[in-house]
DNA sequence: CTCTGTTGCTTCGAAGTCGAAGCACTACCG
DNA sequence: CGGTAGTGCTTCGACTTCGAAGCAACAGAG
């Protein structure tokens, strides 16, 4: 044991100011919080897990089709747990998967009538959620702010190697998949255009 | 199948702007993309997942002790969960579980020496990282921006009741629903800013 | 064409995660 | 005191998650 009056955590010489770190844990914790939340409510409301309802609204956002590797890289994914999840929507009549007429190896996922359904039920719910922990307490400038930082870190982070090299090969995830995902406006693409 | 040209999302009434959508997705694909790259590094260094790492930091921060509860709520992970996770901590000799003398049914957790060594040890690596993928990108004045907002989103979230009223020592007939969330408020793990 | 390396996905085993139920202790009320 | 409600933690069972290994299909060189 140790009489302690001081702080026990002794930051490097990398250290950063305590707003950094600071920053940094809270924008932690708020995400923390908020997945939470939201993952509540898409239970409650669509028996849905987030990762489930991710896969689904980057389908729809994708025009309804997407393979596997498009699906976990937009989803920040393994792939076996990819694999796992779009089995148990398959099974619940969400997605149907396919052979890939342009690459037989590839398994075309594909979102049914009854998924999209699925989706645009609980997507208002979702976003009320959203709008009422998130965005409630910003304002419009905050809002631009944080959307701006976000692009630019994501983007960042997208680009840098893997650091450490992979133990490995890697796939250069740099110019094959040009956003696919559409994460940035994942729903978007709407009428809801002010 | 079904022949799209148009946005097959529907965003209802609640319809936010494209940019707040846009500002979510992004914000949650970064911090996803943070955390993945954040447990790999700890993994690396110190052979810990992000919540042994999480753990170990809170316990720092408040001087080297907390109960369970205290902890679980700092951590924004169930109990349950919790003492797993303790479990194999103090089988590493990190942590020990011992009584509170002052409530004889909660557990007091104490960070060891070998805790306190073994993340200060990590601790600048993990920094680092946070440093290149997120802290890099940002200007000052994005970090002041982005740590002022997501405290006021912080605290927000955590005042913001669990929408399914808990049941709190004031219901004279409690049926018990399905709660959500702990309510517990306790405030006391900080962050280790500073 | 065939051989070899690469890519896309799935299977498998091990570990982590959660909520519900259970146990131990405290607090309150008569 | 004795009884009941509330709180703190752990145990239990079911599910999820991941990385490694495996299988099938493409791609390039000879």
């Amino acid at each position: 044991m140790r009489e302690v009056t001081g702080p026990l955590l002794d930051i490097g010489d990398e250290a950063p100011n305590p707003q950094q770190l600071g920053a940094y844990f809270t924008l932690m914790e708020a995400v923390s919080l908020l997945q939470h939340q939201v993952e509540q409510q898409l239970r409650a409301e669509g028996d849905l897990s987030s990762v489930q309802f991710q896969i689904l609204t980057s389908l729809a956002a994708a025009n309804g089709r997407l393979t596997m590797t498009q699906l976990a890289d937009g989803v920040v994914y393994s792939r076996s747990g990819l694999t796992y999840q779009a089995g148990l929507l398959e099974r619940a009549g969400l997605i149907t998967r396919g052979p890939n007429p342009e690459d037989e190896r590839a398994t075309l996922v594909t979102i049914s009538e009854k998924g999209l359904a699925l989706v645009n039920r609980i997507l208002p719910g979702h976003i009320k959620v959203v709008r009422r922990l998130l965005l409630e307490p910003m304002s419009d400038d905050d809002l631009h702010h944080l959307g701006d930082i976000m692009t630019r870190v994501r983007d960042h982070m997208r680009a840098q190697p893997p650091r450490s090299a992979a133990p490995r090969k890697r796939s250069p995830r740099s110019d094959s998949p040009p956003r696919a995902t559409a994460t940035t406006d994942t729903a978007g693409g709407g009428e809801a255009s002010e």
